[in-house]
DNA sequence: GCGTGTTAAGAAAACGTTAACCATATTCTC
DNA sequence: GAGAATATGGTTAACGTTTTCTTAACACGC
């Protein structure tokens, strides 16, 4: 049956003093008891504990955070969730900062700089006690040293902030988009393509670098029309598809951006009556979950994701703990994962 | 030239009373003056936040809402967010909060009822000001009304929670697989089985029970070896590819619990050297962004995700504004979006 | 010049916790 | 048994806002 609900009607609070005087202790007592400081006798504790369990009692971390100036709240802030590369990242952020008491807030700025400023203007509201990021595309070091400057500390995920002085993790992007080039160029390919993706952050010019050298250690032509910026999704290959199949000179391969852009771009050659991994060859890069049960199954480019989130909540959480951590990138080394989206060139 | 860093000295923090001091002014006319009250002079006000903003001062949200008791934290749990399906109402979610200036919480639960009280805990301790969740399996309507008793207004997305007295909003499962399941029926098939998903949610029975009544209403058997549970996930849809197919009476149609099932079934299809859209006919459910461009393209049913997060964030918002919000289901109505992945049946 | 009204700003008491310092009782040392 | 050390718990002042209640100043009409 129906009804109505509204604002929740606030019963009587329960708070140390509550306890306090229903025991006839002092708050403090109260206070340390419930975190377990060895400055309360056991049989005091105890019976502390018990009676904020019976009554729940709920710890206000707002006051207490008043006091203590330290909030246990780390800000997450990406490019975008939905994205499965950022996903896979997060969720290793979760797991270490779980283990570690700490809540996240998360937010999305889609490269819009103004939205990361607001976030983090939140985060410094907020209190909160670091902040992990990916930071949007033409972050200034400014914005960093600002947070820091104002009782923040940052860490770096997957792209870098020229002149920031953190700590930095992401995968050798140069190296990773070279193993895959050169696997290509290894079977025989002479004409590649570099499909999707953009050149604005650290991450795209690494990932270009990566790839005109490796086409120039093998004596390849590199034109500028074979690399083909999109965006950085499943849409994105798809619908470059067409001006891939459009280039003249016919690449046989084409090294993608990410995942998301190589199987989109393998579904649109699909559609176009290709089958890719036979008439074309397809590399991604981050080894996604399902680069494995795409069809054909990917060849990828093992990006760590896992890794990286796992190193920067410790770091962050290693900062936190007072310790000194080293302000350079940590570079995690990508590896090829060779499946059924690469052969031999087909002439066609 | 990589250094080190470690915890960040805090330098002298700037308060309202270090604004007041230096304009000589009253904390109080100072906090009013950044409210925008209309209880200071114009002019005063302008000074204070020159001022405020010239020195750098940031909001003390704790402190504030420590005195107010509202904390400008809403808390979302889902079950996953890399879960496509939950990132899009959590993107709708996000925008609805973000206009009304609400800093919004995440967390996962897996569908671990330790996990959500883990994080209902910390929303009561962090004094939030609602929550949105999409329930974890078996959560007992006891546990809602604990949120609510202490303070904490909940709204509840794509699940529900039997005698929970709080709004829900959720697509109208029974009919929408009724959708998917007649639009098979009605391009010939007879053997239809329903692929992945679980019968242990809310979700899970109803679109099991739409299935059924769709098919027993065309007179059609349904042995309950047609029903193939199995993880959510495309890796869950491609594994059950071999069960499916292992089928006695060989169906030639599958019913898929959402869009991940669908192409990860799809693809386990194609694998096995049959071609789905023609050899079987596949659906979906959900119709995420990226079912357009599956190869074949996914017939789907649209679930208003984007819908579902808008209205449940707004009828929180109302609640937190004091209005009075209905508590029982509102269903979003699906609707059929035919695609290549389903034709007429072909015998095996 | 006196009451009345209006407008602008100040004083001070919360909000619920923590931490630095005290106070008392108990035990230990010689 | 004096004095010190120890164990336990209490007092109280923060933390940075908001809000209620005052007060001050000024204008107005009689």
């Amino acid at each position: 049956m129906p009804g109505l609900c509204g604002r929740v009607p606030l019963a009587q609070k329960i708070k140390l003093s509550t306890i306090a005087d229903a025991l006839g202790v002092s708050t403090a007592t109260v206070s340390l008891a419930l975190r377990d400081s060895s400055l309360v006798a056991d049989h005091t504790r105890e019976r502390i504990k018990a009676h904020a369990r019976a009554i729940g009692y709920i710890y206000n971390r707002r006051a207490a955070s008043l006091r203590t100036s330290r909030s246990g709240i780390v800000g997450v802030v990406v490019h975008d969730i939905m994205n499965p590369f950022y996903a896979e990242i997060l969720r290793s952020i979760e797991s270490e900062l779980d283990r570690s008491g700490q809540t996240f807030i998360l937010s999305n700025h889609y490269d819009q700089l103004e939205k990361q400023r607001g976030f983090i203007d939140t985060l410094l509201q907020l209190g909160a006690d670091g902040a992990i990021m990916s930071p949007a595309i033409d972050t200034p070091a400014d914005d960093i040293k600002m947070a820091e400057d104002n009782g923040l500390p940052v860490v770096l995920v997957a792209r870098m902030v020229q002149d920031a002085d953190v700590p930095v993790f992401r995968g050798d992007d140069a190296y990773g988009i070279g193993l895959a080039t050169d696997h290509l160029i290894g079977l025989g390919h002479r004409r590649i393509a570099m499909i999707g993706g953009t050149d604005e952050t650290s991450t795209g010019r690494e990932r270009y670098r990566g790839y005109v050298i490796a086409m120039e250690r093998a004596g390849l032509e590199v034109p500028a029309a074979w690399r083909l910026p999109g965006p950085r999704t499943k849409q994105g290959g798809f619908e470059i598809a067409g001006s891939f199949l459009a280039l003249k000179d016919k690449p046989t391969a084409a090294v993608c951006w990410n995942d998301l852009v190589a199987i989109g771009l393998m579904n649109g050659l699909a559609r176009a009556g290709l089958t890719p991994g036979r008439d074309i060859s397809v590399t991604g890069y981050d080894d996604l979950e399902e680069a494995m049960i795409a069809m054909p199954a990917l060849t990828t480019v093992w990006n760590g994701q896992r890794e990286v989130g796992r190193l920067a909540a410790r770091a962050l959480l290693d900062r936190l703990g007072g310790e000194e951590v080293e302000t350079h990138q940590e570079l995690i080394r990508p590896e090829l994962h060779v499946r059924q989206s690469t052969a031999k060139p087909v002439e066609r």
